[in-house]
DNA sequence: CTGTTAGCGCTTTCAT
DNA sequence: ATGAAAGCGCTAACAG
């Protein structure tokens, strides 16, 4: 534990705290000597600035917080990385956080970033409803949230793409390239990804003229696991479909699994999409179809958004900005 | 900005600052009526504890950190979610954080974890060397560092794959497969995770009276793209190499792509081998044979390191332990 | 260019 | 079972 403060470096330099602190901060100009004296003293001594005690005067932290779902899905890396290009530069670190898609850990990490006061929050909740955000914002962080439906009346950013839009696009692509007889593997059922994804579908089939049976829509874990557990269910019919939709990749890498291990070709015997074109996409073999939704720029969105607040840049209404996608038809379908 | 501090609290509820404390510390009886009343207050006023100031008293924060080279990397995430594993259900926050291998990084990142008084380190550092670490302990954190050379007289854990060794049971698998015509992929020729890999495939190499042109050994990125530029200089050579042994998974993917694109077949034109068995390898086609190293399980090893130093349960000299590792054998060698 | 003073919001002896 | 008072280490008025 070292004890050493700015009193003792003021002290063992021969001048006031008040001193010592600005030749940290810079924050006012000093004598050349005395700084060079002071920070020789500084140094000889293991001063170290005390961040905490920094933070509980200034109440600033020049630090983020990004919570995601599922670090270990590879959309989301990527998604740190884009806010971290964004907000990195401007002298703001990224702290990375993983809920596992836990209502608890969600609502224990924004009383986390409430709580130590940090500067901004970029959040992807799936279990706690938007309005959790508000006493965040109301906390001083600068917030942006992930998802379709902006927060009325509030200052919070969000981004996000146009789910329905997309996978209706995927499905539609599907039907018309392999028939009606489609099916759609997707989780969260409770969460508005889910819900807005399953919609997506469910509307594109309508318009399509697809009549759905009630096994065609399988819920399961946004998971390569999970892929596989809904891919057998749909292969176990007696009646399985010709086409898949995913609603992220890793639901479709485990489909393709399945496939594999039951001898079936893709597309051949079953065509199967994705949602995201995360990098494997490209390993797999047949190359997965799917939608792009360029986790990297999103990321960088919203680092903006949410450094244009931490800067006083802007401070008005919650913005909303919707990120383009685009369906990268590949050999999976 | 909320204002409302303990003070507040204890004011409208009439009761002393003190009271409120330890309401919601509970580290004190309180009369049961009072404590009801206080709650009440707290929630009416939307109280919420000053995290910043709590930890300048306790000079704690529950909160450890992460630090890692390449969040994009799937090996980083695997082994981030195995410290969350263990260090989370203790009550400890984890914060991950990106340095993108670049020193000013990683020298920040150790500087934010002192200045904010975190609990714990892990460190996986590329640039820096160990001894920079030596600080963060004097700082009074518990450290666990990634590496195989434990740091002498230091309070630093170490967790490690025995590397050479590792590498050198691929080299030789590759060897007696497909002869001498061998190359090697690698990235980082200054740190010491590039260093002892490449060591590893010399010595195999020289044990097994392999001789290595000055052309053999390519150094380049630890990503896809780096693979893809090594892989490109092996294969336009005149006396292209049989096998090559790629010094991580993703380098290994990269390669695969110029393999296929050249029109060469994996493994009867080329043979790849990769590095750490990260969850694509079985996705790619053929399947990437390379070098499992649990990611998650040597997470969790750190983790438990860590945690048995902030609990106290152990505080004596740095520890070193070795995960086991395996050569799994699929389709790619 | 430098120093004095007063807290930031909380926890913790030490009293009662 | 509860309070009063003293800081944790730092910065920001406000003076010179």
């Amino acid at each position: 534990m070292k004890g050493v403060t700015i009193g003792d470096v003021a002290a063992a330099s021969g001048v006031s705290p008040t001193t010592v602190s600005h030749v940290f901060s810079g924050r006012r100009p000093i004598n050349a000597t005395t700084r060079q004296h002071v920070e020789e003293v500084a140094r000889r001594l293991g001063y170290r600035p005390n961040g905490v005690a920094q933070s509980l005067r200034t109440r600033r932290t020049n630090t983020v917080m990004v919570v995601v779902p599922d670090i270990t899905n590879p959309f989301y890396p990527d998604f740190a990385r884009g806010v971290q290009d964004v907000v990195g530069p401007a002298g703001y670190h990224c702290l990375f956080c993983n809920t596992d898609a836990r209502e608890a850990e969600e609502l224990a990490l924004l009383e986390v970033a409430m709580s130590r006061r940090l500067d901004g929050l970029i959040f992807n909740g799936f279990r706690v409803p938007d309005s959790e955000l508000l006493p965040v914002t109301e906390a001083g962080l600068a917030v942006v949230n992930l998802g379709s439906v902006p927060l009325p009346d509030s200052t919070i950013d969000s981004v996000c793409f146009e789910n329905p839009p997309a996978i209706a696009e995927a499905t539609r692509f599907l039907v018309e390239r392999y028939g009606p007889s489609i099916a759609f593997i997707y989780a969260e059922a409770e969460a508005r990804v889910g819900k807005v994804r399953r919609a997506g579908f469910e509307e594109a089939c309508r318009e399509l003229g697809v009549r759905l049976g009630p096994d065609d829509v399988v819920l399961t874990e946004f998971t390569r696991d999970g892929g596989v557990e809904g891919m057998r269910r749909l292969l176990d019919r007696p009646d399985p479909p010709r086409s898949v939709q995913c609603a992220n990749d890793m639901i479709a890498f485990g489909a393709m699994d399945v496939a594999r291990e039951r001898g079936l070709r893709i597309p051949e015997d079953v065509a199967i999409v994705g949602f995201d074109d995360v990098f494997p996409a490209t390993l797999v073999s047949p190359r997965l179809t799917t939608v792009r939704t360029d986790a990297r720029r999103f990321g960088a969105e919203a680092g903006r958004l949410l450094l244009s607040r931490m800067t006083g840049e802007y401070d008005g209404a919650g913005r909303h900005v919707v990120i383009p996608h685009e369906l990268v038809v590949r050999e999976s379908a």
